[in-house]
DNA sequence: AAGCGGATTAGATCTAGTCTAAAGATATTA
DNA sequence: TAATATCTTTAGACTAGATCTAATCCGCTT
């Protein structure tokens, strides 16, 4: 997750984000995890860290903000729940359908798409989600 | 969306739903539908079809009890939203982000996950996530 | 007709997330 | 240093999607 031998305030420091002692903790806490945790569960890691209170809106303000600087992206795994990752590789999730255990799935791992992986995961499903700018267009369609 | 000529009950009929004139319009809303609506979109469309008041909860029960039977699938999409989808082909999604506009992709488009799709849809990213059963365990893994 | 089980209802409740308005910090001038 | 501006954090109110509850309704079977 935390990219080579660099701080977290000069992860920080390199997407533009001002390292707020609160930013600090929190981007610490995300960087060193290889789960992929709600604001709620990082609000409950985090707040005994500081010496101050730590208020619920700091920490969605902080997870927005290091979401927008790129510093973690979003899953969307389960309804009705965001959770934040770190590692910015290239690739997916993989979701225990019992436990709600969600594991990386490096990019190379998805070949064919339905084969793959590693016979550890049964498939039940998957859900591929293209994010972009449709193009207000020329004829020709999907 | 409905398959060949069958009647809406007839598709909840193989499915195992129990035909209620609620289940009804709410599988014939979706069966006849390219959209992506959401349990609030749903219980809007179809609640003036009935003689009855629809409540929510019908809305929120007959969508789960839809799914649970394979009538439709749920699309994780925005945060904080689940849509409803009765396209049970192989297919993704791609979502505008400046309109939010979702538009069923073939599964077969998506060959090599990265290039592809038309050149109408300029794809700022691409989350695939995997719904399973991860079998524990022997040694080797991902 | 009585009884049963499943379905539906209105409204209360839950909870993830956002908003608000005030207080605190930090940087930038004079 | 003082004044000011800008940004950040805070507690708590609020919103909205979804679930829960308990009463009622409906279609069957006896
Ligand atoms: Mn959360
Ligand atoms: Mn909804
Ligand atoms: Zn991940
Ligand atoms: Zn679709």
């Amino acid at each position: 997750m935390i990219p080579n031998g660099q701080s977290v305030e000069s992860v920080l420091a390199s997407h533009g984000v001002k390292p707020t002692p609160q930013r600090m903790v929190i981007a610490e806490y995300l960087l060193n995890t290889l789960d992929h945790p709600t604001a709620e569960e990082v609000l409950d890691a985090v707040s005994g860290k500081l010496p101050v209170a730590l208020s619920r809106a700091t920490v969605y303000n902080t997870l927005n903000s290091l979401k927008e600087a790129g510093v973690v992206r979003e899953v969307l795994a389960e309804p009705g729940k965001v959770r934040y990752d770190a590692n910015l590789s290239n690739h997916h999730h993989f979701i225990d359908v019992k436990t709600g255990q969600i594991i990386d799935v490096p990019a190379e791992k998805v070949e064919k798409l339905g084969k793959l992986l590693d016979k550890k995961f049964k498939v039940h499903g998957v859900q591929v989600t293209f994010f972009g700018d449709l193009q207000q267009d020329e004829s020709e369609q999907t």
